[in-house]
DNA sequence: CCTTATCGGTGCGATTCCGTACAGTAAAAC
DNA sequence: GTTTTACTGTACGGAATCGCACCGATAAGG
């Protein structure tokens, strides 16, 4: 089973393109492995290529003082990289990498660039995902200074399942601390209280979602606002019905 | 001294438009008064108008559980309110309203649509002005997750400062508390702090900057990216020179 | 198979920040 | 001028999290 069906139809924002707008996208479009912590766009540098995954997980991270850094965004098969681009500028002072490996379609800047430009109508479709991706980085913001790591990790876990097939999250305590800007012990200690609560199982790079709506339960309205706001721009229902 | 010059010429985002642009919103803007705490936008709410601080701050704010709220964007005259319709949808799940008292320039949601549908060469200018935002809004989250408070009031008071005519920063310690998503108390006694170094004065619903270049050296590099980010869209320097 | 690097488990004191509470003081309302 | 409200100062115990450090366990590489 490689592929049941095209690439582009299992990146969420290609497949609800009206389908002219993505024949003209189409042709730009070349299927990439994203490799585990490849750097997609690096800081302050021209972009080269926005990803629309297929599979995996991509972050965005903001860099601050003393090499502290924190994920201010995440994008799966319901999003993009390339948020810059799409507002008319070409770099930004975050990075993206691939935080879990998979596939992805891409197409160079300019290519994308020509497209919009030719097809206004195309852009409202990107649009509606910058202004989710908008609200994803608020509620992070919100979850940083508000929620407390274990709240913060469910929510975490909560939106990478969103975007992986099956109920498997291959990452190590130490990326995840890395994204939630928290201690790597701080995480392995939360990540045993989730265990214990049967929320998750735990192996070796890997944590494996048990009772989603257990851990939905415990992130306590942390989760769940820009996911709402997803489904109400584009329809799209994730994993919450199961 | 009413008016120096026009009210456009005051906010920064009008200010730098191509004279044409400008001549086709003037006709729509209406200048109206920031009174505090006055509701800009209702969260999920349809958005009647975009605001152009002459005067004054508006904050945009993000809701949690337990009426838990925090800031994930201040607006003054570098900005406008209104993100969401220039990204073509028309409500957001945050809120905005008044933070600081003053003046701005307004302009209805539909007129706003007609004037840049109109204009696409407008829509460029805007949507740097969302890049911008959704960088300011990156590092907040970085701040709220990773800066301890003092670095993070530190923070907050110099992007008020960028935003204001003078020194002076009228806001109570309560307010401040809710922006940065801490306890009041907390905010009392790291602004003493901030007091006792010289770096403000306080008096009751008021602090006043001394020392700004103080405040950046304490604030530790947790802030200026957003405001460098703003200086290479558009060219504005705010205060950082004095 | 053996070596080496990565990853995970655990502990401990120090620090930051919270929740709560109460009293004093300045401004606003009457 | 008096009352009322809003704002500020301060305190205290406790919770959350940090920084650091060390060791065992698992996987990867030679």
């Amino acid at each position: 089973m490689a592929q049941p069906q095209p690439f582009h139809r299992q990146n969420h924002l290609l497949a609800s393109l009206p389908p002219a707008d993505l024949t003209s996208l189409e042709t730009h479009l070349e299927p990439m492995e994203l490799g585990i912590r490849h750097a997609i766009e690096i800081a302050n540098k021209p972009i080269k290529h926005l990803y629309f995954p297929v599979s995996g997980i991509i972050s965005v991270v903001a860099s601050g003082p003393r090499n502290h850094k924190i994920e201010v965004g995440i994008i799966g098969k319901e999003g993009m990289s390339g948020i810059s681009i799409v507002l008319g500028d070409d770099r930004t002072p975050n990075e993206t990498y691939v935080q879990v490996a998979g596939f992805a379609l891409r197409i160079a800047a300019d290519d994308f660039r020509h497209v919009i430009h030719a097809a206004p109508s195309m852009r409202h479709h990107f649009f509606q995902y910058v202004q989710f991706f908008m609200i994803q980085t608020a509620h992070t913001a919100l979850a940083n200074g508000r929620a407390k790591v274990e709240e913060r990790l469910a929510r975490w876990l909560l939106m990478a399942h969103d975007r992986l097939d099956g109920d498997e999250i291959p990452l190590t305590h130490e990326f995840l601390a890395l994204m939630l800007g928290v201690r790597r012990a701080g995480v392995t200690t939360t990540l045993h209280v989730l265990e214990a609560r049967a929320l998750i199982s735990l192996e070796r790079g890997r944590i494996t979602m048990i009772d989603r709506s257990g851990l939905e339960a415990l992130a306590d309205g942390i989760y769940g606002v820009p996911e709402a706001e997803y489904r109400r721009l584009t329809g799209w229902r994730g994993k919450t019905q199961g």
